[in-house]
DNA sequence: AGCTATATATCGACTGGCTATATACTGGAA
DNA sequence: TTCCAGTATATAGCCAGTCGATATATAGCT
C-alpha cells in the first residue's frame, strides 16, 4: 500500500527541486527526501522522475553538479543552483502563484453569471 | 503575441471543468469562456484539451450530455454533473488544495534542517 | 462574398512523470 | 558470512494529457 500518487506534480516538480537547492548544495537522493520530509511525505518525488528533471535542469544551465564523497563514504553527485538557476526559481514561484490564484478564482463560490 | 502557455494546468483541468458545471448545466465552449472568464485570461483553455477532457469525464459518468439548441439557435452539446460527477468534484478539491499546501511548504522560507 | 464569433471534433507531436530494472556501496542483524 | 535495508544514481519504455493545426458548420454583420 503506497501513498496515493499526486497527479498535480507536472510542471512542478523542477520549481521544488530548484526551490530545494536554493538553500544550499544538495545530491539528487537528498533533494528528494528534503522535499518528502518538508510535506510529511504529501509529496513523494519518485527516482525516475528526479534524476531526468536534475539532468534536464543542468542541460539547462540552472544547476551544477560534481562528483563529491558523501558522510557515509559514498559517491554522491552535488547539485547547486547556478545565477540562472535563481533567476528561473523566481520566475517559476511566480507563474505558479499566478496560477494558483486562478484556480482559487474557478473554486471560489460565485454568482451566477448576468 | 500569445498569452504564455500554462503547463501547471496538468492534472486540473478536470477539476475546473467539473467545478464550473457544478453551477449549472453548459456547453463545452461555454466552459471555456467561463474559465477564460473567471481567471482574467489566465487559463485558457484550447479546444484540443476541452474536448477530449469533455468524453474522457462523459466517459467515466461524471457527467451527462445532450443535444441542444444555444440561443444563437446552434447545435451544442450540453453538459451537466452527475451524482458521481459532485462527489469527485469534491474530492478533486480536496487533493489539489493538499497539494497547493504541500507545495507552498516546499516554497516557504525554511530553516535549515537539524 | 467575406469576416468574425460561435461551436464541436480529431490527429499527431511533444512533454514529463512513473514503473521497472540495473548497478553498487554501507552498516548492522541473523 | 550472509543477508537485508537503506543510500545513491541511472535509464528504457510506457502512458496520460495538453497543445497546435486542421476540419467542419452556422449565424450575423458589412
Amino acid at each position: 500500500m503506497k501513498p496515493a500518487r499526486v497527479e498535480f506534480l507536472q510542471g512542478t516538480l523542477e520549481m521544488l527541486i530548484l526551490r530545494t537547492l536554493s538553500t544550499g548544495p544538495l545530491h539528487g537522493y537528498g533533494i528528494a527526501r528534503a522535499i518528502g520530509h518538508a510535506t510529511q511525505q504529501t509529496i513523494q518525488v519518485e527516482a525516475g522522475s528526479l534524476y531526468p528533471a536534475l539532468q534536464r535542469l543542468e542541460l539547462q544551465g540552472l544547476l551544477m553538479a560534481k562528483w563529491e564523497l558523501s558522510e557515509r563514504n559514498q559517491r554522491t553527485r552535488v547539485y547547486r543552483l547556478t545565477a540562472a538557476g535563481k533567476r528561473r526559481l523566481r520566475a517559476e514561484v511566480s507563474r505558479w502563484e499566478s496560477f494558483v490564484g486562478a484556480v482559487s478564482q474557478v473554486l471560489q463560490p460565485r454568482p451566477a453569471e448576468e
